[in-house]
DNA sequence: GTCTATAATCAGATAGAC
DNA sequence: GTCTATCTGATTATAGAC
């Protein structure tokens, strides 16, 4: 009754090709362009090895994401760290890649049950710590926090950022250029002109 | 060399079940749920006339996305005409409905390059609505447009509520009642106490 | 431990029957 | 004008060969 089948090992070199690749596909395709076939063919390797590292293809895009979101916390943590904080801040979430890697996955998240938890999980993770970083930063500037929390804040910052890429995605940029021109105005009266 | 299929009439009954029932599933499941057989189940008929109404199943998609998009526009423009045009505003851009439908078809154009120029022209239809109006309710209430023009109103609603329900979908609710909260100020100070 | 041959299922589409 | 029988190809997944 124990299944013939079994999984390859986690650090094995063609795995983390896979993984790699998944991710490119990922970003460049959308989520519904990474099936089995058109994964193996942009790795160079056969289309049953992928069912042979992942038991399914929901295991693939799950550590596809904890990998990344890893080394997504891990550049929030530096840039947050920085002289500069909101800056820094603004510049992370404003990279493209930082969005469309989101936003995919949450679309993703719609019709992969298995995902939503951990997707949510690590977007209170990334929240959480712009919250708390904000709250010192702020601080020091005099920002009052009724107008404006924290928290607020880093609302504002991932709505902003996530809207703008989506519809630049989409060849779309009416008002995009004053918004940015309207968070930066207030950036530079917070926090000085931007250093680099 | 002419092709023998046929395509069903744009007035045939379960034509229209059929579209009522795509988008249907398409809030629910997400827009890759929406096959042919999946789609025919739901409404209660066979996959082959889902072809049989559509050349290809990206037709059956545009076809979804103009109905609702311009049944969305005559809503907004109502929306806009009221006595309070920032709170009705709000109101409707919170509604979840609003901008999951959005999303979906943002995530879908990624990988249907088909929809990907009518969906910009839509959303830029939306926001250049809001905008107009929004310029003379703004100077109405001697709001400063340097602080934040109209464009930027219209920008930022978009993507409040685009964020938060897309957080709401996957569970998450962290910093949203404060956002709300900032965002419910602002208004009353502008046009008052929302009636209704 | 790594990979392949192959099954089982499901998707999109079309020619032709009523 | 409406619908169905059916083809072609893609996709996930597994048991078993090296």
């Amino acid at each position: 009754m124990t299944s013939g089948r079994r999984i390859g090992a986690p650090d094995a070199k063609n795995r983390g090709v896979l993984l790699d690749a998944a991710e490119r596909l990922m970003l460049e395709e959308g989520y519904a362009a990474v099936t089995s076939r058109r994964l193996a063919e942009r790795a160079g390797l056969k289309p049953q090895l992928v069912h042979y590292y992942f038991r399914a293809m929901d295991d693939l895009f799950l550590e596809v994401f904890r990998r990344r979101a890893e080394q997504g916390l891990k550049a929030q943590a530096q840039a947050l760290d920085s002289a500069q904080p909101l800056w820094s801040l603004w510049r992370l979430v404003t990279d493209p890649a930082t969005s469309r890697f989101m936003m995919e996955f949450a679309a993703l998240a719609n019709h992969r049950k298995s995902m939503r938890a951990e997707i949510a999980h690590y977007a209170e993770r990334f929240r959480e710590e712009q919250w708390r970083t904000l709250a010192t930063a702020l601080a020091r500037y005099d920002a009052d926090p009724e107008t404006m929390p924290p928290m607020v804040w880093s609302v504002l910052f991932t709505s902003l950022s996530t809207v703008l890429v989506m519809e630049q995605g989409l060849g779309m940029s009416l008002g995009h250029a004053e918004t940015i021109e309207v968070v930066e105005r207030y950036l530079r009266r917070l926090e000085g002109e931007p250093n680099l």
